[in-house]
RNA sequence: GUGACUGUAGCUCAAUUGGUUAGAGCACCGGACUGUGGCUCCGGGGGUUGCGGGUUCAAUUCCCGUCAGUCACCCCA
């Protein structure tokens, strides 16, 4: 008896069909706006592409198995090693930036809960070929662009931003020493969801000093200016960049300031990332992220690729959806047909289907009763079906069909 | 992988401290009625109560296991 599709995996009925069909035309249109373009890759890869980039424990996150070649591959968790390696091999010929989006289904091995399943959609937006902070500002524009698509506005979404290389001068002015720098990343990834003694205690046990502690805990609130005035040098200079970062996103979204936050604590649990980085929430904290990318410099010529920098994000369709469902702002249902056809019940049916077939050969939808029914029976089978226009063949058309 | 809670029809739920043939609404199908925007009435299909054991004269109800779901942890593209 097969009752249910496997654990973590979904069945898109018409009705969820329609809602992912809404989320990604949505997603494609505005990707496309910012002219980025689409590009794909093979949903099965070898499972080196990733423990190369991840470490061999990665493993046990991964649809993996061995194919009949006797190959070790993997289903895809994540975009940007193919997107990475498509890059590197083409890195000469392509013209810089390189503008790329794409909407993979990607698969994780891991019990699922709310927003996180073992499968879904995600629209990966990035660029390759540009240092320049408006290269990050343009993505992050773009996934606010996406949210505005959707109807939702910056009450209801908070866009939170960091910067590696901020975060990592400012822990180093508290006197944080480079040893203790990835400890401290994951206690500040917890910061939200976590008591701030217990946090406190973490931090004391990396050997961070006493006075540190208390900074930390609070890094959240920091205003730019606060650390700013901490900074100097190299990373005074990456302060200014961050402010005329902001600045351009604001440009960027006509002004529009009230989107992006300043909070350190975004980390991104990927050791990937070199400069700024940022995550989308909704500001109720119900939902997990909504979306999260950052800057990735080095990654390309690690993976033994072109040495190009890079950035980009990636937008779930899990959490975005369950966000717009519960605002409302789901548009989506199962289209009708253009046109539904009724005839008496002694009307033959080859008559109605010559009609369908002419209406069909120009391009209608077209749905009729699949035997003779009463006209009364018809008119609410058509009702049912959504179907935008009913027509009734007379007697005479009938003749004539 | 760990823990807590849950599991009756497609959906939402019911079934008196364990007690006859497990019910209802919605949905679906059929029919009737109404010349109209999904009205009303009649009828019907659909459940080995997730599955497997155990206790009992008797289990949807109690116990164990298993599977699945939800949430959290781990982890986070």
């Amino acid at each position: 008896m097969f009752k249910g599709a496997l654990p973590g995996f979904r069945d898109f009925y018409p009705q969820e069909l329609a809602e992912r069909a809404y989320v990604m035309t949505t997603w494609r249109e505005v990707a496309r706006r910012y002219a980025f373009v689409e590009y794909d890759g093979p949903p099965l890869e070898p499972l080196e592409l990733y423990t190369r980039k991840s470490g061999d424990e990665i493993v046990g996150q991964l649809y993996n198995f061995v194919d009949k070649g006797d190959r070790e591959v993997a289903l895809r968790p994540e975009m940007t090693p193919t997107v990475a390696r498509m890059v590197a091999a083409r890195a000469n010929a392509l013209r810089k930036p390189v503008r790329w989006f794409s909407m993979p289904q990607l698969f994780r091995y891991e019990r699922q809960q709310k927003g996180r399943l073992r499968e879904h959609f995600q629209l990966n937006v990035d660029i390759f070929g540009s240092s320049d902070v408006a290269a990050d500002a343009e993505l992050a524009a773009c996934a606010v662009d996406i949210m505005r698509a959707f109807g939702l506005t910056s009450r209801d979404v908070v866009v939170r931003v960091s910067d590696r290389r901020l975060l990592h001068a400012y822990l180093s002015s508290l006197g944080v020493p480079d040893s203790a720098i990835e400890g401290v990343h994951q206690v500040i990834d917890k910061l939200q969801r976590t008591p701030h003694d217990v946090s406190a205690e973490r931090l004391r046990a990396l050997d961070v000093p006493a006075e540190a502690v208390e900074q930390i805990v609070h890094i959240a609130e920091l205003t730019l200016d606060e650390i700013r005035s901490r900074l100097t040098g190299s990373a005074a200079e990456n302060a200014e960049e961050f402010a005329r970062y902001m600045e351009y996103v604001a440009v960027l979204l006509g002004g529009d300031d009230s989107w992006l936050s300043l909070d350190l604590s975004i980390v991104r649990g990927l050791a990937y990332y070199t400069g700024i980085v940022f995550e989308l929430f909704d500001r109720s904290g119900e939902f997990r992220a909504i979306c999260g990318g950052g800057r990735y410099d080095s990654l390309l010529a690690s993976l033994g690729g072109a040495d190009l920098p890079a950035l980009g994000f990636g937008m779930g369709d899990v959490v975005l959806s369950e966000l717009l469902r519960a605002k409302g702002l789901m548009r989506a249902s199962v289209a009708g047909a253009d046109v539904w056809i009724a005839a008496e019940e002694s009307t033959p049916l080859t008559a109605v289907m010559a009609e369908a077939a002419r209406r069909r050969a120009d391009g209608q939808s077209v749905e009729y009763a699949l035997r003779p029914q009463s006209l009364s029976k018809q008119k609410k089978a058509a009702q049912a079906s959504g179907a935008r226009e009913f027509v009734t063949l007379s007697n005479t058309d009938a003749r004539h069909g």
